[in-house]
DNA sequence: GCTAGCATTCTCTGGAAATGAATACTTGAG
DNA sequence: CTCAAGTATTCATTTCCAGAGAATGCTAGC
């Protein structure tokens, strides 16, 4: 059982058609035939059902196409391990919240190209289910993300910790005084896109608060949504560092929420492999070492 | 980069030489040289420094041989998924606590073996820290254990809850009375060997109670732990329930403790992988169909 | 019944892997 | 200092297998 008969193996049940994998493998039907032939011999077990349209996993198949998908992704990933020299070189696909990489980020970034000018970094920002999604398909070599996450593949370390706060236009000075002064159904949300874990929690403090069906407002930029708010159009959930270096800072007004609400923890999240390739390394030290970025 | 190629250099790299791994692996030295050559051409790199007495690993070969380990256990593990067809049948080796196995197991391993006798079980007894080893390595394939086991390659349901207590000759009321009623630097501990929980719990219950540096007794017997104490040598944990089904319950006394001491679960623990065979699956389904054993 | 798309079978060939013998190097013992 | 034992490397040779290409057989849909 080679790697090469698993890698054939997995583009037929991908393409499924043996004429459709030898295309996609660069090479002719009777070989692709061959192969699979070969595999399920050494086996002992059918590995497809042939039918006249193509071929479908049988049960074993379906129960190998893990571990070839494994397996090869492993291959790669040692041919990277073993030709990484150690120099943080290359690059390094880095993911983000909006809110970390507004205030967070441009400090670190600028730190760690400053230690390893060699590595050429690339920074997307998305949601942190969208985040952590990239992360364990390799998209992103790691990512920004708010806790808790938990998936086996995934590890992480605490980077920063925030301070959820209210922002509305108008001043109020606790959860009672903005009830009293909005309607029955609550203030308008404006939120980021679904998979945001600053919306789940607005959400959240919502439903608490006897607002489960508020108005919402989908909002694509961290500048749009304060700009909103202090525009009136209703109330969002926000770190208080990114409310507080906005240029709009002085037309909105905080509020302060319990502890439960409040805080959140950003972590920088990677795959577990067996290595770590030496620019990823880098960059988690680099964040490591900018521990006095973590607020209490 | 082949299977066979990483199988050969992982060989090398253990057996630190060519010649003994052309003889490990049934082949000829200069065979083995020329996958070597031919694996470090296409990574790139030289994987060994050669010298006179044999061959040892550079740096790119050390990053690169956990891969080639892993991946030579993929396939193994790949070929048992393929051809697992769903019968819980063949082998299965299970370990446990001493104590586990004494009281909950008897029932749980006769229904089974009812439900699925083509499967041979075999039994290990060892503590939790000799039993997690064994799952990770392989030669389990799954162990009772106390929580909490964190290791990302492990997994596991919860099987028992245990209360944990003092068992003694004399009776006595509290902890208080038992202070009060042995020597300055506490009674003798009787205790399995280091890598047991229990102990460890008993060892932080005297560091607790002032007691740090009391006399121990390793024993190696569940049955002898509590024919010791009967026989009044000291005091030792044990779950309720193990002492309570003794044949010399009614020669010891029973201290029950706080919860943060008392409270243990019982895990079944295996390693996480791409497929689970088909006997382990039997037996977690078994042990979950049993749910009624898990006392609150 | 015909055709398009598919898998299978067959033969042939080129190249890679295994073999076995010969070579070169190092080290430790006599 | 020489020899023996161990090591890795090189080379010529054989063996064997994967890939190419053509032919065949199968099924579904028109």
């Amino acid at each position: 059982m080679e790697l090469s008969d698993l890698v054939t193996f997995a583009a037929v049940a991908r393409t499924g058609g043996i004429t459709r994998a030898a295309e996609a493998l660069n090479t002719v039907q009777s070989n692709v035939t061959q192969r699979i032939k070969a595999l399920e011999a050494e086996i002992g077990t059918a590995l497809f059902e042939r039918h006249s349209r193509g071929m479908t996993l049988t049960g074993a198949g379906r129960r190998l196409l893990p571990y070839a998908q494994r397996m090869a992704a492993l291959s790669r990933e040692a041919l990277l391990a073993a030709r990484d020299d150690g120099d943080a070189k290359g690059p390094l696909a880095i993911g983000s919240m909006e809110t970390t990489a507004a205030v967070r980020l441009p400090a670190v970034l600028a730190s760690f190209h400053r230690r390893f000018p060699a590595v050429s970094l690339t920074l997307r920002t998305a949601t942190t289910a969208e985040l952590a999604t990239a992360v364990l398909e390799g998209s992103l070599d790691g990512a920004f993300v708010t806790s808790p996450i938990d998936h086996a593949e995934l590890t992480g370390i605490t980077a920063f910790r925030e301070e959820l706060v209210l922002i509305t236009a108008q001043r109020f000075d606790s959860l009672a005084s903005l009830r009293a002064g909005t309607a029955e159904s609550g203030p308008t949300a404006l939120v980021f896109r679904v998979g945001c874990t600053y919306r789940h929690r607005l959400e959240n403090l919502f439903a608490t608060l006897g607002w489960p069906s508020a108005a919402r407002c989908e909002l694509g930029t961290l500048d749009g949504m304060i700009g909103c708010v202090a525009a009136g159009m209703g109330v969002a959930l926000l770190p208080r560092t990114v409310v507080e270096r906005s240029e709009l800072a002085s037309e909105i007004s905080i509020l302060a929420l319990e502890p439960q609400f409040a805080r959140v923890e950003t972590l920088f999240i990677h795959r577990r492999s067996l290595h770590h390739p030496s620019a990823l390394a880098a960059f988690i030290s680099s964040l490591e070492s900018e521990e006095s970025e973590i607020a209490a």
